[in-house]
DNA sequence: TCTAATCGATTACATATGTAAACAATGCGT
DNA sequence: ACGCATTGTTTACATATGTAATCGATTAGA
């Protein structure tokens, strides 16, 4: 097995937030577009591109002298992979739990709840 | 300011779990619960107890030869820690795409459901 | 063509984390 | 009282992660 599966830390998720909102980029445009939220140096978002072309979450096309970067892990499939893990680990996997604690603690705005109706709606119609 | 807001990690959560679910316990106790998950040695056990001590996640009573073992952190506020990192995380803060992410991706089943209805009914309730 | 700027690749280094052995103190049984 | 068992303390070591400097190749100008 290669060495796929890896997990993406914090730091490299923030290098992949700027390459599902646009790509292929280069790693000086992934530089200018992170450095608004991060005070990092070119050396830093380079190594992180590294670290996750190994991990193979991204993948980069030679043009010229420079390299173009895209995401092979889709932002659906990581969210869905740190969620599943956030509920096995504090809700052994039940997301019920999960939401019935956000529900009780995390304060539910008046658009939240909004659209906490709405999938209800929806879900009942699909099963009907 | 001292060490406590420290990260708790994974491992480190394994011995709160045992913790929260009974206190207070004895270094070998936590040993014997845990092991029922986890193949650690007694050492791992006291070397993670230890960083909890330091990270004041938990508080230590002498009786006589032995420590006993109990949590200081709770596990509502642990909890609700994670489950904000990652709401902010992944979801920029915003509680409702992480249930609209759930509902569309990690599949609700009928319990997950009727708790979803139970808790819209509570806060129709609660504002009115 | 020679050189300076530009990129990527390699190496570095501190802290966190997982996992545990080694060492030390101390109380129990004989 | 003495040595062994028990329990805590210190030290260890590999990998992951955050953060970056340095080395090396390549290219665009002078």
């Amino acid at each position: 097995m290669t060495d796929s599966k890896k997990q993406i830390s914090i730091a490299e998720s923030k290098v992949m937030e700027v390459l599902w909102h646009d790509h292929p980029l280069t790693a000086e445009d992934i530089h200018s577009k992170v450095a608004e939220a991060e005070a990092w140096s070119t050396a830093t978002v380079k190594t992180l591109l590294n670290r996750l072309l190994s991990k193979e979450a991204i993948s980069a096309a030679k043009d010229g002298r420079r390299y173009l970067y895209s995401p092979e892990l889709s932002q659906a499939d990581y969210i869905s992979g740190e969620g599943q893990n956030l509920v096995d680990r504090l809700f052994d996997g039940r997301v019920s739990e999960l939401i019935t604690h956000f529900s009780k603690h995390q304060k539910l705005d008046a658009n939240d709840i909004s659209d906490l109706k709405k999938i209800i709606a929806e879900l009942d119609d699909d099963s009907r």
